[in-house]
RNA sequence: UGGAAGAUAGCUCAAUGGUGGAGCAUUCGGCUGUUAACCGAAGGGUUGGGGGUUCGAGUCCCCCUCUUCCAGCCA
């Protein structure tokens, strides 16, 4: 009976057949230990020259790292080992033979393997990580389809740049000019909370910037809520309870996955809510007592400016200054609105402050999630496009939404491979999806 | 886009300006409980490209290409 590994503890004692590729394969004289992978999990397998045919045998002498092979035996419980099974094999058919795989059980340089990431996918660490990434995405359409949020899917080519501030790809739209690849789709998705008063996007964004850092990659995926008549505080609340539940959904149902990639489990399990919350000001004051200074890039080298003036944005010392005093993701709220998108609404109390909130993971993964209350005046609205010198007739449809029945509304941005990035601690981003998109790669 | 480091066997890395090596992978042989198994043998190189200094350059100098890390932008 043909079974997978990830379910061979049902199988103990019985026979069992196994699909998959061959890991890698140690001998000892009579005996060979071949492990094997079928892509849910990996098990050793021993072969007993005594019995076993001379073919099966010999055919174990001829494979090659990831030859393709089904292997029937029967499960047994490791003779050393806790909780750990083998198959003790009978008999073996070569599917097919390996050529020399590039990617052998040694160390191997970042760029060897980015260029072999079609082949790496196979090894147990990435394996184990793109299983998390899976949880973690089903874990939140569980989350947005239970509290009542509705898919609501919106265009990549779009007509204009949606905040007007980052760089886009654009490609030639037949006769209508040029079209962008959108860069997010929170415009489209307050149409849609106007509708359906909560809904989601879910799906790839693309920036043009080129940014080479850990945390950049030009094509990545986003999930954008919005809400009506949400205000920031109602914003804040559901980020908290959506991130409690994501995180501790995944560290309870990918338990081994975390293991292989040797995440300090308990630093997940304290994401609880509720989360710190603080305000620009505050953030400001708490940089200022840490004497972390803003650098500025000058003609002739770098210039520190303390103490840390007010209305400057964080950069990665700044973000790690505030995020050290927390075991939680931090919420930092209530922004200088001159340094933000034009679309956040300003705070009723003080207008130089935008109801904005950025959410910042610990352990120095820097930020996860940018949210906001969006404007819902038309004029107030109309002002900022003109202060951002954005084309006022592309926005007439988003203006609409103003002109007829506005409501206050929030929602947020969240990257989800900065998610995966932080539930797995990985060094680089390029690990937490299958094919990473930078500025100096495209392939494979 | 700026700063730093780097490019040598399929891979990871050594090599004082003086005959380019090792481990892994591959091929062959040995071993009845191996855990990146081990032991023995073999094959494998235009030292990223171009120019220069020198009796002699992987090594020193210049230019180019590419990569990695950091910063900015942000999710």
């Amino acid at each position: 009976m043909w079974v997978y590994i990830e379910k061979i503890s049902e199988y103990v004692e019985k026979e069992v057949t196994i699909k998959g590729w061959l890991y890698n394969i140690r001998s000892a004289g009579k005996l060979m230990f071949p492990i094997l992978r079928d892509g849910t999990g990996m098990i050793q397998g021993v072969v007993s020259k005594k019995d076993v045919t001379e073919k099966v045998w010999e055919s174990f002498g001829k494979l090659t790292q990831e030859s393709s092979v089904i292997v029937t035996g029967k499960v047994s419980k490791h003779p050393k080992k806790e909780n750990v099974y083998e198959l003790q094999i009978s008999d073996m058919e070569i599917v097919s033979i390996s050529e020399p795989y590039p990617i052998t059980p040694k160390e191997h340089g970042i760029d060897f393997l980015a260029d072999k990431r079609h082949l790496w996918i196979r090894s147990p660490r990435q394996a184990a990580i793109l299983r998390v990434r899976n949880e973690i995405i089903q874990s939140i359409r569980e989350y947005m389809y239970n509290n009542g949020f509705i898919l609501f899917d919106t265009p990549i080519f779009t007509p204009n740049a949606c905040e007007g501030t980052s760089t886009l790809f654009s490609t030639d739209y037949f006769d209508l000019g040029k079209a962008y690849l959108s860069q997010s789709g929170q415009l489209y998705a307050e149409s849609g909370a106007m509708a359906l008063g909560k809904v989601y996007t879910l799906g790839p964004t693309f920036r043009a910037e080129n940014s080479m850092t850990r945390r950049h990659i030009t094509e990545f995926w986003m999930m954008e809520p919005e809400m009506a008549y949400f205000d920031l505080d109602d914003d804040m609340n559901m980020i908290e309870d959506f991130l409690e539940y994501v995180v501790q959904r995944v560290i309870k149902n990918k338990r081994a996955e975390l293991e292989i990639l040797e995440r300090d489990v308990t630093k997940l399990e304290k994401v609880k809510k509720p989360f710190p919350r603080i305000t620009y000001n505050e953030a400001v004051e708490i940089l200022r007592q840490k004497d972390v200074p803003l650098i500025k890039k000058t003609a002739n080298g770098e210039e520190q400016i303390r103490p840390f003036p007010w209305g400057e944005d964080f950069g990665a010392p700044h973000e790690e200054a505030i995020v050290e005093n927390y075991d939680k993701p931090v919420m930092v709220h209530r922004w200088p609105a001159h340094a933000k998108a034009f679309y956040m609404k300003r705070d009723p109390e003080n207008p130089d402050i935008a109801l904005g909130v950025d959410v910042l993971a610990p352990e120095g993964f820097g930020e996860i999630i940018g949210g906001s209350q969006r404007e819902d005046n038309l004029d107030y609205l109309l002002e900022r496009i003109k202060e951002h010198e954005l084309p006022e007739s592309e926005f007439q449809w988003y203006l609409d939404l103003r002109r007829y029945g506005s409501v206050p509304h929030s929602g947020f941005g969240l990257g989800i491979e900065r998610l995966v990035s932080w539930i797995c601690n990985l060094e680089h981003i390029r690990e937490a999806i299958p094919y990473a998109r930078r500025p100096n790669r495209i392939r494979p």
